[in-house]
DNA sequence: AAAGTAAGTGCAATGGAAGTGCATTTGTTA
DNA sequence: TAACAAATGCACTTCCATTGCACTTACTTT
């Protein structure tokens, strides 16, 4: 088990306060998060830098960007040895229309999807929209 | 074969000039179109009035809504008879990353997600990135 | 056909999220 | 410790989505 600082240092993210604090903030997130929530966990913080810490987590692919047809940018970090930009590693997203959380359904991967002939497929998006099991219940 | 304006009337939406002129618009595209799109298509006219009649189209069913990851809404007309909120009818769509253009691909519909116990699917958006046929050739 | 009502349209303004420039602070390295 | 690079904070800008209000157009009822 390799602690946060290692993590950051192997994927050449320098280490500072704010970034750990960051980080842990997404660990112990189930569901994806905006950055307004980032912003409303650490009030003291410039909204600026909480942009610029995802982005460059976003960069060295520790974190990857959901879109759940909200309107608005979403994060969440990535599984170990989650390399976003494989295809095959693509899971899906579930957004509940009852609490509005999207969640990542990480053991859940993204079917072969076909597509027609002169159409190349770099890259696939799913979210599914419903009723969450919190909800559910 | 029935005309737009009994289309229109069947489905409850005043007939005005300007709706019939946007449901053209929209008819000739093969491409899903942004709100800027049809307000370059229409520089008399107010982005406002755009806008709400889009919104109109929408809540009557004949247009959806398009997320395809750019962050920009994006509109298409239903097919016929599609009622955008059974899922079983559900296409995907594809979004190039060079022409930066994205098509309804309705007859490739969505295959059967499967989500965890306790979830309800109620709505499956799938978008598949890469080149179109236009650009790799 | 005229009056009255409901819906559609246009203008102006607002709000929210994303993004940028620059000065300041913090951290790393020689 | 000096010098440099990266990180942070503040202010500002941009872009799209959305709303309020006044005015016009289309439908309904008599």
């Amino acid at each position: 088990m390799q602690t946060i600082e290692q993590l950051l240092e192997s994927k050449d993210i320098r280490i500072t306060a704010m970034r750990l604090l960051i980080y842990k903030f997404l660990a112990e997130k189930e569901i994806v998060v905006t950055l307004s929530d980032i912003e409303n966990a650490f009030e003291k913080a410039d909204r600026t830098t909480l942009y610029r810490t995802i982005k460059t987590f976003e960069e060295k692919d520790i974190v990857h960007q959901i879109d759940d047809g909200t309107g608005i940018t979403k994060y969440a970090l990535c599984e170990q040895g989650c390399s976003c930009d494989i295809k095959t590693d693509l899971h899906l997203h579930f957004h509940c229309n009852n609490c509005n959380e999207t969640i990542c359904l990480t053991d859940h991967k993204i079917p072969q999807i076909k597509v027609p002939d002169g159409f190349v497929s770099e890259n696939v998006n799913l979210v599914v929209k419903g009723i969450c099991d919190k909800c559910s219940r």
